[in-house]
DNA sequence: TCCATATTTCAAGAGTTCATGAATAGTTGA
DNA sequence: TCAACTATTCATGAACTCTTGAAATATGGA
């Protein structure tokens, strides 16, 4: 990922509808959400709601498909994973105490790799 | 790390000079850099890099201390790593798929622990 | 074809962020 | 106390983002 497009995927979230959007899409998993359906669960109107998930896709971090009459969408969880990647490559130059924190996050995991290790 | 924190965060990483910023700073390390001496590697105005430190600062993604006539400006890595872990925790729901991105970023330390594992 | 549903696009206005340069404030040494 | 140096604050205007409501586009069924 590039700077440009670490920008405009950090802008993207920059927002809190935006924000709360990528939160939703990632609780409703691959199959996605269509438009109106998140309008109505996040009490946004139909033009505000396109405005942000045309930014949010734009920026890599959403795809969409059209169904009939409805738009699904979904998040492009590569967009926000090489995104966060940015961060820690490209920002922090891997720095042990941020990397210790983003450890924290996948808590599961570690637990799992741990018992895994023995 | 509250969803306002994140925001103000995530506004402070969506332009393009603090993240310069953000990645010098790094590259600088605990010791940190004067103000004076950021300005002149950026190439940044002394109002524009003190407008551009304070909205890090605000964020706290970065912290300050007055040295003689200097203010030195160094990272605050916590900050940053309660950032991404906001992403990947709250955002994401921990997210398997954005996690094995992130996994991807500790190369250095992947290898380490994978060494450690046998 | 006509109508209903679902979504996007557009234009206008409000609000916010940013860049610039001048003014101000804090620190040091003569 | 004064001058020199370092950094921040302030005022202005330009640029950008966001919200709103109306109009337009796309799809499916009667």
């Amino acid at each position: 990922m590039d700077r440009s497009k670490a920008l405009a995927a950090l802008s993207a979230l920059a927002h809190g509808d935006r924000l709360d959007l990528v939160r939703l899409l990632f609780a409703a998993g691959a199959g996605g959400m269509a438009a109106g359906e998140i309008a109505r669960t996040l009490g946004l109107s139909a033009s505000r709601l396109s405005f942000h998930l045309a930014q949010l896709e734009q920026a890599g971090l959403i795809g969409s498909r059209r169904v009939a009459r409805n738009v699904i969408y979904a998040v492009d969880a590569q967009g926000l994973g090489a995104t966060i990647r940015y961060l820690l490559n490209d920002c922090c130059g891997e720095d042990p105490e941020v990397i210790a924190c983003c450890r924290g996050c996948g808590a599961g995991e570690a637990e799992a790799a741990d018992r895994d290790r023995g």
